[in-house]
DNA sequence: GCCGTTTTCGGCCCGACTGTTTTCAGTCG
């Protein structure tokens, strides 16, 4: 069973709670409890084997029981009980913006309303009106949350927000009056996909700020404006919140709007525990009521004997209990990355010459990349057999006898075949600085031989890389189906690398996976997989998910000086 | 339903915005 599956079932447990008004923290619980386990790099079923389920943060016995019967039978006894009293389509409800479990329960219980198109048809007809609490406008609310929900494309990846969020910070820095503007949300912790894009501001003018942002071109329905918050619908389809806060409590309410929210309650219960209150104002005395911190997020910390938290980290996955102890990671940066490893050139699908592409890497202060283009059993893609790999050699040894202080290693991204033998036969491969191996076909095997099929190609001798790991497109493509506990355990083995792909669609391995693999001992490498000159920006997605995965420098082998790295490479 | 260097029972984060109110409930983040 797939962990997002439970978390599927958990959270629509949670759901039909809060229509039939149940204890708000026993919701909260359910859906701490799917959180949780969707952020799991590990199957629940070997949580399960390994009876260690209650070790999740927020799953006790009961929940573990519950998790456990799921796992096995699908579901579980109570949620299908209370799936018999809730219809499905009155829980569908609650996915309209502005209609919570109370409307939703409403509707129901008073016009027997159970679908969304019910509730639209209702709404068009006036019907709703009259019913306590409602009136003409809440119907038009109503029709436009349901306009939005049509319309809405679900999470964005970072690669995509990330530029969007930067566009308007850069547009409403040059409003008259603002002297700080910042992004927070999950676009700050740089999570790989994005629900809506927060930014925080400080202005001595916070109407101007209101007007220009709901102003911007790239809006498309103005959805709150009040003095200091206003929220807005792009032509993207993502939501984007805009806010003006007093300098003075700045760290407060950047903290607060970077979340993540289990980070900020965990936070809060800590602070209640001192006598303090915080909340996005700042950092109080409980009895007093007086201001202790706010203008930076580090006086926040403080205040609860915490240093820093880099906000890639803040997912209360152990980073307050690690700050707590002074064993929070000392995060690996951009500048770090001394080059890529997984670059091509015109000599399979990418869209520059060697030479072009060295001299972009040159420019970005690198002092090495490998040229890996693929290998010939690609049919899509015009690979390289092993005449062209040596007239290609020929041509990155003369390019390197021209360069100072830069280093082009031979490399390939050779095809990993179903049966997990290599495109191309190992004295090929042994001439090579750097072998990446990677699927590119037959994605749908079982788990046990495609886990079989890795394992080989990773026991190659002349490997030094596992390109994309897991094979996922983001939104597009499952993972592979795959036991990545026997994956780690054989890379770890043969000293072979595990790549964080940072594509902006791949993101491979994912936050999840790369932190495995680094508590697995297995060494990453951070590569972009640049096709064009303009994907070399992406290593700053890839170095963010490689923080998230709690990861430092010397975690990862391309942030190595070019002649410890030849001597990793050739073992 | 979880959880415990203030508790194994009684707590559980905090505030803005909206639409409906005439003091507030619901929703959202």
């Amino acid at each position: 069973m797939d962990n997002r599956e439970v978390a599927r079932i958990l959270n629509a447990m949670a759901d039909m709670l809060e229509i039939k008004g149940d204890n708000p923290f026993r919701i909260r619980a359910y859906r701490r409890a799917a959180q949780n386990i969707e952020g799991l790099a590990e199957d629940v079923e070997s949580l399960i084997a390994r009876e260690t389920l209650e070790e999740i943060p927020g799953i006790g016995k009961d929940l573990a029981a519950k998790i456990h019967e799921i796992a096995t039978t699908g579901t579980f006894q109570e949620y299908e009980k209370l799936k018999a009293q809730v219809p499905s389509g009155v829980v569908e409800l609650l996915t309209i913006p502005g209609v919570g479990p109370k409307t939703a329960q409403l509707f129901y219980k008073r016009k027997g309303i159970d679908s969304v198109a019910r509730l639209e048809a209702a709404a068009r007809a006036g019907e709703l009106r009259g019913l306590p609490g409602i009136k003409a406008k809440t119907e038009e609310n109503i029709l436009r949350g349901i306009e939005m929900l049509k319309r809405a494309s679900g999470r964005m990846p970072l690669g995509l927000a990330l530029p969007l969020a930067q566009e308007i910070t850069t547009r409403l820095r040059q409003v008259k009056g603002v002297t700080r503007i910042e992004c927070a949300g999950s676009v700050r912790r740089m999570k790989e996909t994005v629900g809506d894009i927060d930014i925080l501001a400080v202005s001595a003018a916070p109407g101007k700020v209101m007007d220009a942002f709901i102003a911007l071109p790239l809006v498309r329905e103005v959805l709150a404006h009040g003095e200091t918050k206003s929220s807005v619908m792009t032509r993207q389809g993502i939501q984007v919140d805009v806010l003006v806060v007093d300098p003075k409590a700045f760290g407060a309410a950047w903290l607060y709007f970077t979340g993540s929210k289990a980070h900020n309650i965990h936070l809060r219960d800590m602070a209640k525990k001192k006598g303090l209150k915080i909340s996005e104002y700042g950092v109080f005395a409980e009895r007093t009521g007086k201001r202790i911190a706010g203008k930076e997020e580090e006086e926040i910390y403080g205040t609860l004997g915490l240093p820093y938290i880099a906000p890639e980290l803040r997912e209360d996955t152990g980073e307050i209990e690690a700050a707590l102890t002074g064993q929070l990671p000392d995060l690996i940066t951009a500048d770090d990355i001394r080059g890529d490893l997984h670059v091509h050139s015109t000599w399979s699908d990418g869209a520059h010459t060697i030479k072009e592409v060295v001299e972009a890497a040159r420019r970005r202060g690198y002092r090495y990349i490998a040229i890996t283009d693929h290998s010939k059993g690609l049919g899509i893609v015009r690979g390289l057999a092993a005449e062209d790999l040596t007239r290609q050699r020929e041509e990155i040894d003369r390019l390197n006898q021209g360069l100072r202080d830069f280093r082009i290693l031979a490399g390939i991204e050779v095809n990993i075949r179903a049966d997990g033998t290599l495109d191309l036969p190992d004295g090929v491969l042994a001439k090579l600085d750097c072998v990446i191996a990677s699927v590119h076909s037959a994605f749908r095997q079982d788990q046990q031989t495609m886990t079989e099929r890795i394992v080989r190609a990773v026991g190659n001798p002349h490997v030094h890389v596992l390109g994309h790991p897991t094979g996922r497109l983001l939104g597009e493509r499952e993972p592979y189906d795959l036991d990545f506990d026997r994956l780690l355990e054989a890379a770890r083995a043969n000293g072979v690398a595990m790549e964080i792909n940072a594509s902006p669609y791949r993101l491979d391995l994912n936050d999840a996976h790369a932190r495995l693999a680094k508590e697995a001992g297995v060494p990453l490498v951070i590569n972009t997989d640049t096709h064009t000159l303009a994907e070399f920006d992406h290593i700053h997605l890839g170095v963010a998910t490689a923080r998230r995965a709690w990861i430092e420098k010397k975690d990862v082998l391309n942030t190595l000086p070019l002649k410890q790295l030849l001597k990793r490479l050739a073992r």
